[in-house]
DNA sequence: CAAAATATGGAGGTCATCTCCATTTGTCAA
DNA sequence: TTGACAAATGGAGATGACCTCCATATTTTG
């Protein structure tokens, strides 16, 4: 799945460019206010090569997508390897909200566009969804986070961060959630 | 601002096709496989008729909207009145599952359109905010609940639940992350 | 009841999306 | 290197959804 086909130099090259543009242009919140054709264009490339590489705008957001995971997953894996679980849980979270933070327009592109249809960005998250999961059941099993609550929770309130990314107070807002989550995690009741 | 323009009595019983045939689609989850012209024919109407009621269908969804809001207001501030302020929240949050649970399709429709550009519910959910907000301030009162969180977080939570429609699981997650919050906030820590 | 005001509906213009294929570019064997 | 085959390109044009416009119909008012 990670080397579909031995892509053709000049092929690749062009989807490095459609990718590089992508995120250059998501980041900067002006995806909408451009017809995709015209996107093509100004990643120097013919409308022709952009849909064969990208159907949708959904597919490229994607992949845009699948980078972001990426790097977030490496995260997960590096803290858990160096801190206490609770502790690796946390700076994740936490993390994951200064990450978010730093790339606004991207989040919020993405947050649109995969809520445009279902499950698209729900098989690119898989990565990010097991690293979640590994967290907190390496939590439970430390015994410092209860073991009624699902992973998916969390998953949930995170979604619910990025997706509400036009609320005035976002940062404190998100902040707070990660306190809520936290907070109510560690408490077994 | 809830009586603009004396409507005439024709365009009134439009209007009403309009919204009682729009839940009806919305709550089908079918609305996304529909030209908006086709949904004039469906709901009895000429195209014209509906651009005039209704410029876009963000447009429609948020009178859906306003109406679920409506609801969920009068709900709160029953509650409100009737129970311990905990409880009344508590109450409050689990309810909503009940009610996003109830009505999916209408939900999932309403956050994919509102994802679509911003603040177009923003408007819309101000009264279901200000509910949310008295119902936390209230317990805060109590002192059942910890004073250090803004209610906004309690938003950005439910915001995630009724985003996330598409998880496989989504009802237990659902009542887990109500768990985790309302558990997170009777943590004064 | 006539005139004024208001609303209707659907034909047709506009414009973004996507397809198609003649041409170009890259690859590989000899 | 070169020829031949495969892979990829790009942009012109078909397609079809969205929205506007206005001649006609309906309601209200005096």
């Amino acid at each position: 799945m990670t080397a579909d086909k031995p892509l053709r130099a000049d092929a690749q090259r062009n989807r490095e460019a459609l990718l590089a543009k992508a995120r250059e242009v998501f980041d900067a919140g002006d995806f909408f206010d451009l017809r995709f054709d015209d996107f093509a264009r100004l990643a120097g490339v013919g409308t022709g090569t952009l849909y064969r590489h990208f159907p949708t705008r959904e597919a490229l957001a994607e992949a845009v997508y699948h980078g972001e995971v990426a790097t977030l997953c490496d995260r997960a894996r590096r803290l858990q390897a160096t801190l206490p679980a609770a502790e690796a849980l946390a700076a994740f979270l936490r993390g994951m909200v200064d990450h978010i933070h730093a790339h606004q327009g991207l989040a919020r592109t993405l947050a649109t566009l995969m809520a445009d249809r279902s499950g698209a960005l729900a098989e690119g998250s898989r990565a990010l969804e097991q690293a979640v999961t590994d967290l907190v059941a390496t939590a439970v099993r430390d015994g410092a986070v209860r073991d009624d609550v699902d992973a998916g929770a969390v998953m949930m309130a995170l979604h619910g961060i990025s997706a509400a990314h036009d609320r005035p107070d976002w940062r404190a807002e998100a902040d707070d959630v990660i306190t809520l989550v936290l907070d109510g995690l560690r408490r077994p009741l």
